[in-house]
DNA sequence: AGTTTGCGCAAGTAGATCCTTGCATATATA
DNA sequence: TATATATGCAAGGATCTACTTGCGCAAACT
């Protein structure tokens, strides 16, 4: 197993996603956001290193402060791939069922025999 | 750190991931997605489990055979959580800025001294 | 100069995660 | 009935994760 540090594991973790919620529109020192949770200012600082390294907060050092700016691009990442579900609460998966069983059924009529629906008896 | 079964950590593994892609739009044997990885049998059938425990996937028993069906409805949670950052990849974020520099000056104009910027010199 | 504040580094820990192997069981098929 | 197939259950191991505590140090107040 290597290192992971994409993304979809960085947002995993709930502390990491409130982290980005605080400062999402609004750059915070360090201490600022760790006085928003109910851990140490070291537990806060990891995370922020993570979000650091796979490039969702960006640090910016003034005097003894580190101001962390969110720096949010990457979710497209993630936002694109939920997109590609999307009929899936939309309602329209009904349709959708619908449409693909026409499909293969269409796919059975001209190419009997070879039929890619998996399905028994019983 | 208790037990943790969301669907932000359900995505985090990449073998989930391509799981999802493979039985979204396309119902399949347990067998039939493990033949897609590099890995056990157990190993892909541990990951199943855990899809289902969250909710993305319903398993239909017909004979032996278990057959996974994908019901990503519940990845609206994550498309909605990501959907609030939008603006930072579609190149608004200038724009965004801007307007709320210009809401904080205004603020500044009319309750000087109460300063919500934080900010030092040098 | 002395103290406080903001933060990093390092080591340690409990528990979670991802995967394996071995064995058992029910259901099909020959 | 004997064999092959689809799957489950359980235990074990190597990492990884999410914290903690303790110490150090530079920047900023007093």
């Amino acid at each position: 197993m290597e290192i992971r540090r994409d993304v979809f594991q960085a947002i995993a973790d709930p502390t990491r996603r409130e982290i980005i919620d605080l400062i999402a529109f609004d750059t915070k020192n360090l201490n600022a956001i760790a006085d928003n949770f109910d851990m140490s200012r070291q537990a806060i600082s990891q995370h922020i290193r993570i979000l650091e390294e796979c490039g969702l907060v960006v640090i910016k050092k003034d005097g003894r402060e580190r101001f962390c700016q969110a720096k949010l691009e990457k979710l497209y990442e993630i936002n694109e791939w939920t997109e590609r579900y999307r009929v899936f609460w939309t309602g329209k998966m009904g349709a959708l069922r619908k449409f693909l069983d026409q499909e293969s059924d269409a796919l059975n009529r001209t190419a009997k025999g070879s039929s890619r629906i998996k399905r028994k008896n019983k």
